[in-house]
DNA sequence: GCCAAATTGATAACCGTTATCATTACGGGT
DNA sequence: ACCCGTAATGATAACGGTTATCAATTTGGC
């Protein structure tokens, strides 16, 4: 059965994914589980991860490096992310506008079944500041 | 030097890229070059895609599954995409709304050097009806 | 307490991308 | 026209992240 995926990793693997604040890593998720003393497995990890991901509590969208990044999501409600590509700060925004654009757009054109991607990557403030680059 | 890169090599991947007339990945692009006969390398084909997009002849994204993909831009300017997820159909679409919405909410967080992610995926009219899947 | 089923985790396989490095082609200078 | 230096090319190896494999452990039911 698929609906099984009820053991504690799972929740050990979500509330890193809460606390962590941001998105994250798969690996990144993993290292803080194991400094906080879990003996947990990275492929469980990203079994737990994906299950998350599946169900709707948890947001995944790839970062420009290629890699996945997860957030957990309060909601399986649809919003957006402004996202420090430097130090990971993420927003969560309200993206009203964009939505209705985009179902607009979609069926514009014909498409149906739409799915949008609209992140922002950055600089937050405090990032910008320093070094340019 | 970076501002070196002009060999025939480089136009002839460009040239793939502009007749591909969507999104395509690094690799079934190599193919596509192979096929029609160049002798042109993996890496090649890498280091020219990566000089198109710095160039901003072509645009790049990740697919879901983590790739890469490219698409020939006619120009730098900055628009965005509708593509459909069964048969590869991409759209170009304008996004001035957006655009402003973007700039607004990132500046409104204090985010600088702000470049934002949206992408519509979906499905044709010509796939959304014929077989579910 | 015993058995069956499912989860776990270490490791290996995969896949795409990037770096390495010898070879080759091109251009300039003489 | 020839020689030389510079840079691009391409085969392959290295890399990093993700997924699959599979034996061992744990869990729950009877």
């Amino acid at each position: 059965m698929a609906v099984k995926r009820n053991t504690w990793q799972r929740e050990a693997v979500r509330e890193a994914l809460d606390s962590s604040g941001g998105f994250i890593s798969a690996q990144g998720l993993h290292q803080g589980l194991r400094d906080a003393g879990s003996p947990i497995g990275l492929a469980t990890v990203y079994r737990a991860l994906a299950d998350l991901a599946t169900v709707g509590e948890a947001d995944s969208l790839q970062s420009p490096d290629g890699e996945s990044l997860y957030r957990a999501c309060a909601s399986s409600g649809h919003h957006h992310h402004l996202i420090c590509r430097s130090c990971g700060l993420t927003v969560e925004i309200e993206a009203t506008e964009v939505e209705q654009w985009a179902r607009r757009t979609a069926s514009d054109h014909g498409f149906t079944e739409a799915q949008h991607i609209v992140d922002i990557f950055g600089l937050c403030a405090a990032c910008a500041a320093p070094q340019p680059k």
